[in-house]
RNA sequence: GCUACAAACCGAGCUAUCGUUUCUCGCCUUAGGCGAGAGAAGGAAAGUCCGGACAGCACAGAGCAUUGCACCGGUGAAAAGCCGGGUAUUUCAACCGAUGCCGAAAAAGUAUGUUGAAAUAACAGAUAGUGCCACAGAAAAUAACUGCCUUCUCUCUCUCCUUAAGGAGAGGGUUGGGGUGAGGUUGAAAAUGUGGGGUAAGGGCCCACAGCUUUUGAUGGUGACAUCAUUAGCGGGUAAACCUUGCAAGCUGAAAUGCCACAUAUACCAUCGUUUGAGGACUGCUCGUCCGAUGAUGGAGGGUAGGCAGAUUGAUCCCGUUGAGCAAUCACCGGGACAGAUAAAUGAUAGUUUAGAAACAGAAUCCGGCUUACGAGUUUGUAGCGUUU
RNA sequence: UGACCCAUGGUGUAAUGGUAGCACUACAGAUUUUGGUUCUGUCUGUUAAGGUUCGAAUCCUUAUGGGUCAA
């Protein structure tokens, strides 16, 4: 009973969830469907971070449906430049690694913008890199989606 | 003892923190959320080289084509799989040993033979037919050329007879005709090899020995086949050239297929056609049969791209006892195991153990094989090297 | 996932089972005061490993690499 009351109290809520919820990567923050994701690379902006190519698409949280989660991300190496599936799942993972450990300032500041964020990575490097050397990267990546979001606000504003 | 190769076994474990996915249970609430528990890549999951299951379409039938396979028996759902056997070839070992060829001799414990072991084999047919066989060589296959023979012809010389023509004999030439077939330097391959007889000259033309193929019979074996006797022969190679014979195969693959939901365009343009038949089905073709009008083909354009089933327990795999079998394998009983995603789950970080913070490598409908890739160690076998006795 | 095709010098392409050819490129030489043009010569090759055959770029098997089609 002590367990429920506290989950009621507004405040432990918001603690507690942080707490537990922090580093999480479920279906739902994923990029899943198909049209999506061709919407993405018809219509979104890119970038180039050395080893990877971030295609982004900033939507308004009305045009977006309530289920879907306000982030959502997706990842993907070419079969040319790794022929192997083992080498594309490494890929996959690594950079999966680094996005759900580093992601959670950029979900706070879109939640504050009033937005939805979809992103996509594509691995373009011909070697198979090392997690220090992706978790750097991501996360040069997120800071310039950072930026890109407050450029936006500013215009609007 | 070391190294190499082949086969079999195994294909890392533990702790902490964070995280993914499926199922079950509980709570809140019926949209979902939270918590707990359990499960979560391979020996090759790979290549897609074979064979199936399963599904859809088709299924009165006939012929042709196409593709694949090819010693025998067993096994298995089936297979270019597996097991056992036969035959051939090669290598090794042991034994017999010049009986053949060549030669003046050496050659030699060599060839050949017998037995055993191992390896390899797309291992039906070259006497059904067609094609091809570079260079070299006379010739690469009914043959021609060269050579040999000729008491056929032509022609020259000499001798004899008769003397008008001519005739007879001997010797030479080789234009032509006839006979003959392996002697002819080559080549990967040359009409079975050697000896003798025979002949105008020669030839398996005949004989002896040897080799190979074949007919028939007997014996053994389920059979391939083996042994013995007998009969007829000696025809180059190539079928992984076309092909012939026998056997098998309907076509398409889970992005198949069925259902639900959502969305639209039965509109527009061109060509053909409406019983004088466009087009379609029998799935490669033909015959034949059937269907056939809000029709067929193409263009340009519009809409959707969500969910459920298929779909993960089946010819299933593993272990053990017993039985059948040489074995592959099969049968009975007992026990155990088996992921299920859909932008697609097994991860990251730190520490630690072995041995170096392991190699090859990631399920996507599912099985049986084959092939290829690979790590450390153990066992077995083969080969080589070294040390000791 | 399924089906299919291809591989010849550095590049593009030929070659009935019988000496691997052609063009461009590169290099060297000649011509020219020098460079270019032109001429002459040289270098470099059948994707790999097995098999069939007297003899394989070619035929067969396996592997490697590349490509095409099917929503």
């Amino acid at each position: 009973m002590k367990i429920i009351n506290i989950l009621n109290s507004p405040f432990r809520a918001i603690l507690f969830c942080e707490m537990s919820k922090q580093f999480t990567l479920g279906k739902d923050e994923r990029l899943k469907s198909r049209k999506l994701i061709e919407q993405l690379f018809d219509t979104g902006k890119s970038f180039v971070v050395t080893p990877f190519r971030v295609y982004f698409i900033l939507n308004s949280e009305l045009s977006a449906g309530k289920e879907r989660s306000l982030l959502q991300f997706g990842v993907g190496a070419s079969s040319k430049n790794f022929k192997k599936a083992v080498e594309r799942n490494r890929i996959k993972r690594l950079t999966k690694e680094a996005w759900r450990l580093q992601k959670n300032a950029l979900e706070e500041k879109v939640k504050a913008s009033v937005k939805q964020l979809n992103v996509f990575f594509i691995y373009t490097g011909k070697e198979l890199p090392d997690f220090a050397m992706v978790k750097d990267k991501v996360n040069v990546a997120l800071k310039k989606l950072v930026d890109t979001i407050d450029e936006s606000i500013s215009q609007n504003s």
